[in-house]
DNA sequence: CAGCTGACAGATATTGAAAACTGTCAGCTG
DNA sequence: CAGCTGACAGTTTTCAATATCTGTCAGCTG
C-alpha cells in the first residue's frame, strides 16, 4: 500500500498529469515526464489514455467538472431567482478572476488546454447553460421574470462573456473591472424582470 | 506626374503597406518589401516613419478611422434612439462580420495588428463608446432611455463583446449566431427602456 | 541642399541536422 | 497471464549556424 507500490489506475495518472503540467507548463509536458513522475514507463500510461490528446482531455475535463459543480450548488438554492442568479454570475467570474490572479502560469496552461478540446469545453458550456436556463425557468414559474429561459440563459451568457471568458483574463485586474460587471449585470437584470419595474405603473 | 515619379508621400507608403500586407500577411510584411513595391530603398521609407511599429500603428490607425467614420453616420442619424441604437450594433457587427467572412486571412492580418497596437485600440474603442453614448444620451433627454448614458454605454458594448471582438470571430459564421446576437440586443434594450410599457407607442 | 541611396552593425527569422517525443508491440516478470 | 517494460519507427521539437531584416548615416544626385 505504499505510494510506489499502489497499482496504476486513471485516477493517479490524471493527478500526476496535472502536477507535471503545474510544474513544466503545457508545451512541456509530456507522456514520458507523467510516467517519470509515475515511476513508470511511459509504455504504462498508455494502457490507461490511448493517446496524449486523451489524457489532456481527461485532465481538461476533471477542471471543468470541478468548476461546474461548484455553480450547481448555487444553481440549486431556493433563494429568489433574481438574487440567485446575480450570485451565480458574480461566483463564475469570482471563481475565474480569483484562479487567474492567483497562479496566472496554471490559469495559462488551463486555458490552452481548453483551447485543443473544444469538444469538452462544449459540454461544459452546454452544463452551465443548463443551470442557468434552471434559475430563469424558476424566474418565469415564479412570475419574476418574463422571456424565454433557455434562449435568454444563452443571452446571459454571452452577454457576461467578458467576465468568464479565459481570453479576457488580462482585463480581470484592472481597477474598473468590478464596476462594468456590476454595470452589465444590473442592465441584463432590468431587461429579464417581468414588469417595468416600480416606475409608475404595478 | 507617372505614379512611378510622383513624391513619395506618407500616404503613398501607408497604400503600399496595405498592399504588401495583404499579399504576404503580418509575418511576412516587411519595410524591405514596401519600400520594393514603391521602387525605392527602404531608408527611404524611414524618412516618412521612424520605426517599422509607427508604420503598422498607422496602417492600423487608417483602417480603424475608416470603420468608425461608418458607424458615426449611423449615430449621428435623427431616427428615435431604440432604432438607432439597434441599427448601430447591427452595422458594426454586420461590417465585422462581413470582413472576417469575406476576406479571413486579411482579417487575420487585421487583428494581429490591433493586437499589437493597444494604444490605437483603445483610441478607437473610446471612440466608439462615445458615439453610444451619444446615442444613449439622447435617448435619456427624449424620455425613452433611463441609466447613466456613459456607464451605459460601456455595459451594452461589453454586452455585445461577441458580436465585435476579433477573437470570437470564428464563430461568427455559425448557423444560430443572428439568433443569439437579437436575443442579446432584445434583452440589452428590455432594460434600457424608461418604462416597463410596450413598444407600440411612438 | 532636400531627398534619396546603399553599406553597415545589431537584432530577428529561417533552416536543417540532431535530439526528444509519441504510439506500438513482442517479450519479460511476479 | 495481466500488467509492465523498453526498443523501435515515424513524427515533432530544439538548437545553432546562416540568412534576412531593422534602423542609421555618410555621401551621392538632380
Amino acid at each position: 500500500m505504499s505510494p510506489t507500490t499502489e497499482t496504476l489506475t486513471a485516477e493517479r495518472i490524471l493527478e500526476a498529469t496535472e502536477e507535471v503540467l503545474r510544474r513544466h507548463g503545457p508545451a512541456k509536458a509530456t507522456v514520458v515526464d507523467v510516467a517519470r513522475a509515475l515511476g513508470v514507463s511511459h509504455g504504462s500510461v498508455y494502457r490507461h489514455f490511448r493517446t496524449k490528446a486523451a489524457l489532456r482531455e481527461a485532465v481538461t475535463q476533471r477542471w471543468l467538472d470541478r468548476a461546474s459543480g461548484r455553480l450547481a450548488g448555487i444553481a440549486a438554492r431556493d433563494s429568489d431567482p433574481e438574487t440567485r442568479l446575480r450570485d451565480w454570475l458574480s461566483a463564475l467570474f469570482e471563481a475565474k478572476r480569483h484562479k487567474a490572479g492567483d497562479d496566472p502560469e496554471l490559469f495559462a496552461t488551463f486555458s490552452v488546454l481548453t483551447g485543443e478540446n473544444s469538444q469538452v469545453v462544449d459540454q461544459h458550456i452546454a452544463d452551465l447553460l443548463g443551470q442557468l436556463t434552471e434559475i430563469l425557468r424558476d424566474g418565469v414559474a415564479r412570475g419574476v421574470f418574463a422571456l424565454d429561459p433557455a434562449v435568454t440563459a444563452r443571452a446571459v451568457f454571452d452577454a457576461t462573456g467578458r467576465f468568464h471568458d479565459p481570453f479576457y483574463a488580462r482585463e480581470w485586474g484592472r481597477p474598473g473591472i468590478q464596476a462594468e460587471f456590476d454595470a452589465v449585470v444590473d442592465l441584463l437584470l432590468r431587461g429579464l424582470r417581468a414588469t417595468g419595474g416600480p416606475s409608475k405603473t404595478s
